[in-house]
DNA sequence: GCGACAG
DNA sequence: ATCTTGTCGC
């Protein structure tokens, strides 16, 4: 389902952040959730050798959590990384895997910072700006924020409040005992009790929720188109 | 001014 | 993100 346009992604850094600014207004940290029935997942793979990136986004059932559909979108790579600013090299090409999707999601997880951002709007919080869906930030490290290493237990379930200039941002989340946490933050359109809730609930014993897990692993499998130098000949089959 | 810094 | 083998622990 293609959304209107919000606005120009080529923008200079300074740009870049302006627009942060003006977004940053609009995000909704209560929970306007439909029944959840559907949960999709979302990653980026790059290749700097074919300067090409690479989305994926799973579909997934709730909460049995087997996959209903799967694609990639491939694209030239338009920004370098700039920490604070990553939604503008990844979500345009995330939003190209998210418009093959047939069914829409209830709730998005995606690889990266909600509202646990310097200026509260980090890659999930764009794209659930953009897409108007709730998306939940599942991010694998720290941006920004403090939280209490020590308060926090080993179990998985365990979890302390991510704290920023005397604001709660986040959850540092024990998703897997004794693995390192997750810095889980609502994007838009939900609470952060809520992500929390659905981060634990989308979990099968691995570090990351099934979702983002399942669109990691779709993003890295499949080799990069390989422009053919040679006439590719057929290939035959080792077994009859 | 000096670090820190999602992917 | 990506590079990159073996290795420690449940």
């Amino acid at each position: 389902m293609p959304r209107p346009p919000l606005h120009n992604w080529n923008l200079k850094p300074e740009e870049a952040i302006a627009l942060q600014h003006e977004l940053a207004q609009h995000v909704v940290l209560e929970d306007h959730l439909a029944e959840v029935h559907h949960v999709a997942g979302v990653d980026m793979a790059i290749n700097e050798e074919h300067n090409a990136a690479r989305a994926a986004v799973v579909l997934m059932s709730y909460p049995e959590l087997e996959i209903v559909e799967r694609h990639v979108y491939e694209e030239p790579i338009r920004m370098p990384y700039v920490p604070g600013l990553l939604s503008f090299r990844e979500a345009p090409c995330v939003i190209g895997a998210f418009e093959q999707l047939r069914q829409r999601p209830d709730i998005v997880m995606v690889d990266g910072q909600g509202i646990a951002h310097p200026r509260r709007i980090g890659i999930a919080t764009h794209l659930g700006l953009w897409l108007e869906i709730p998306t939940i930030g599942c991010a694998k490290s720290l941006l920004t924020g403090k939280y209490d290493k020590e308060a926090l237990g080993e179990e998985a379930g365990s979890w302390v409040p991510l704290i920023h200039r005397k604001e709660t941002i986040g959850a540092v989340v024990r998703t897997r005992t004794k693995v390192n946490p997750m810095f889980i933050s609502p994007g838009h359109l939900i609470s952060l009790e809520t992500s929390i809730r659905y981060v634990l609930a989308c979990g099968k014993g691995y570090r990351l929720p099934e979702p983002t897990r399942q669109a990691d692993k779709l993003s890295k499998d499949n080799a990069w188109t390989e422009p053919p130098d040679e006439p590719q000949g057929q290939q035959m089959s080792l077994w009859p």
